[in-house]
DNA sequence: TGTACATCAGTGAACGCGCGTTCACTGATGTAC
DNA sequence: TGTACATCAGTGAACGCGCGTTCACTGATGTAC
């Protein structure tokens, strides 16, 4: 952090300062919107949670919706690099396991904020319609190729079973979700790592 | 309906018509909470469709969120109503290949407010916890055990492969929406389709 | 290097709007006698 | 059967509140000369 606040008030306000604002915006944007959802979470949160006042916002955003594009698309990016990065250690499947393990585990179920932005958002986001879901839309493609992309075989059917694999993880995590306090969502996650072998 | 107006106004309001109203108001809200969203919908909306205005609501529910919890119990029933069903005629998991085809189908993706009540609202009625979050958890523990009393096998070997398949179900649609005008969500639906042979 | 000035990130008050909820009222229902 | 009256489903105006967005303002930045 390389403002300098004096009296409560930002005092530099260089380009990289407001770099680093826009980030922070869209950080605590994916943050607060994976965890409480879009419409529960206003400008004026995220904002606060960035450690400034509402006003400010439309210094980088024309609106909210183009904030939650940009929430999406950094959220997915963080997953895409996760995928995409390379392969650790151990056998050559090692990050499709990591991936698949950390995404049925209990605490993705209870930390969505920093979890699968598809499972998290997809749902409202793509009511929300225009940029939004499109944003949402090309998320949900390069989730899949980057998970195909770690699948073994040939292209096709690396899609394929990448397709089908993601679509049982976000179904297992928001039935987890919402079965909280319920067997059914430990029972629903049991019974697909048992399936993914993890 | 055996509801009059004259002018504009209801004149008849019997115990049978208040039964009358209160059905139409969760139906209605059932429909609008699955096609636009809960948080999108608001308590006028719905009494509109339901043909009143939105004063006369607090004499049906104490809250919106007591709705959301009625019209999720009523989605609910529904499809354990289809999946509870007589076997039709035909081979014995006819039941199971006609939820599973019609889950699958680009009608379930286009029609939300008549489909699965857990991939349309489950996300956000689990984030309103309460009340609402319970019936939900419920709704999904019903389901898996009405998917489950139609598959053949040992009780937890059907149920287990319940659990496996609602979610596979959830997730496929919920991609499909949010791609709704990307090819993914074509592709997500055929593979899955793919996968349990129908 | 120093001075004058335009820029603009961020502040905080204010805007209009739609929401969930409340309430006084209307008038048909249905019970008591 | 008829009359008087309490009930209460539904109406429509009104409430307070939080939201997304706007705006006048502040004051450090950074450029022109």
């Amino acid at each position: 952090m390389s403002r300098v606040k004096i009296g409560g008030r930002v005092l530099r306000r260089t380009k990289e300062d407001k770099a680093e604002s826009h980030r922070a915006i869209v950080e605590q944007a994916a943050r607060l919107f994976r965890e409480r959802g879009i419409e529960q979470t206003s400008v004026a949160d995220v904002m606060q949670a960035a450690k400034m006042t509402h006003g400010g916002f439309y210094r980088h955003f024309q609106s909210k919706d183009e904030l939650v594009a940009a929430a999406m698309e950094s959220a997915v990016a963080e997953v895409v690099a996760e995928l995409g990065g390379e392969p650790p250690k151990g056998t050559p499947d090692a990050v499709i396991d990591r991936y698949v393990s950390t995404y049925l585990s209990e605490g993705h179920v209870k930390n969505s904020q920093i979890g699968c932005p598809i499972a998290a958002m997809a749902v409202d986001a793509g009511r929300i319609g225009g940029t939004v879901a499109a944003t949402t839309a090309h998320g949900i493609k390069r989730v899949i190729d980057a998970i195909a992309s770690q699948l073994p075989g040939s292209k096709q059917s690396a899609r394929d079973r990448a397709a089908l694999m993601f679509a049982t993880l976000v179904g297992s995590i928001v039935i987890a979700r919402a079965s909280a306090h319920s067997e059914i969502g430990k029972e629903v996650l049991a019974v697909c790592r048992k399936e993914f072998d993890v």
